[in-house]
DNA sequence: ACATCGATCTACT
DNA sequence: GTAGATCGATGTA
């Protein structure tokens, strides 16, 4: 039986959070249907982490990044595009996890349509894509994750080796190799 | 007020 | 491989 992930599992060390999030399932229930996708690349965002948005303290962006653990903290970027992160660590610790690839599984059609895009191994590589395919944007921002509309679903991974590599698009902390994908899943991540 | 730039993606060369 | 799109958040005056 596949289980709706608890609020536990948003709750608690952010680098472990995005390894374990790895195999999950993320499903959106749209009102053109269910679209679903296996997580297979997370990135971690850390308080004090220069790269992180929620290093300079509270804005009126980042506020639910400084929420409750398991909601979704959803931002805008280069005037095109929404990423989708998983909120961790107890209020008032803003830490978080940037999911940036899926692997699809439910509502491609409903993929291919939100993306204008036909190929299956673009539809969900990267973070804007994967919200773009998704149907997700800023009134999704703040969403409690254990709720019926986005949630994230429990399943085994294969413990087979978990990549780790500089995340993508930063500057700061280029040493820090927090960015995560299983080796097998490589087909559906955003770069290798 | 104004300038800059970003946890990106696509199209084009 | 590189440029252009596109706009809100943020920093500087």
């Amino acid at each position: 039986m596949i289980q709706k992930l608890g609020r536990e599992f948003y709750l608690r060390d952010t680098i472990e959070a995005a390894r374990a999030a790895l195999g999950k399932i993320l499903v959106h229930v749209t009102p053109e249907g269910m679209i679903s996708g296996r997580i297979v690349e997370t990135e971690a965002y850390l308080r004090d982490d220069p790269a992180c948005h929620a290093c300079r303290g509270m804005t009126a962006r980042n506020a639910a990044m400084f929420g409750e653990p398991g909601h979704a903290y959803v931002y805008f970027t280069y005037g095109n595009h929404y990423c989708l992160n998983f909120v961790t660590q107890p209020a008032g610790v803003a830490e978080a996890i940037l999911i940036r690839a899926l692997q699809p599984l439910e509502g491609i059609d409903l993929m291919r349509q939100n993306r204008g895009m036909d190929r299956l191994e673009n539809l969900c590589s990267g973070p804007g894509k994967l919200a773009q395919a998704l149907g997700i944007d800023l009134s999704l921002n703040g969403e409690d994750l254990l709720g019926d509309k986005l949630y994230v679903l429990d399943d085994r991974l294969d413990p087979r080796e978990i990549i780790a590599r500089p995340r993508v698009g930063i500057r700061e902390a280029a040493d820090k190799l927090w960015r995560f994908y299983p080796a097998q899943y490589a087909p559906w991540v955003s770069k290798r």
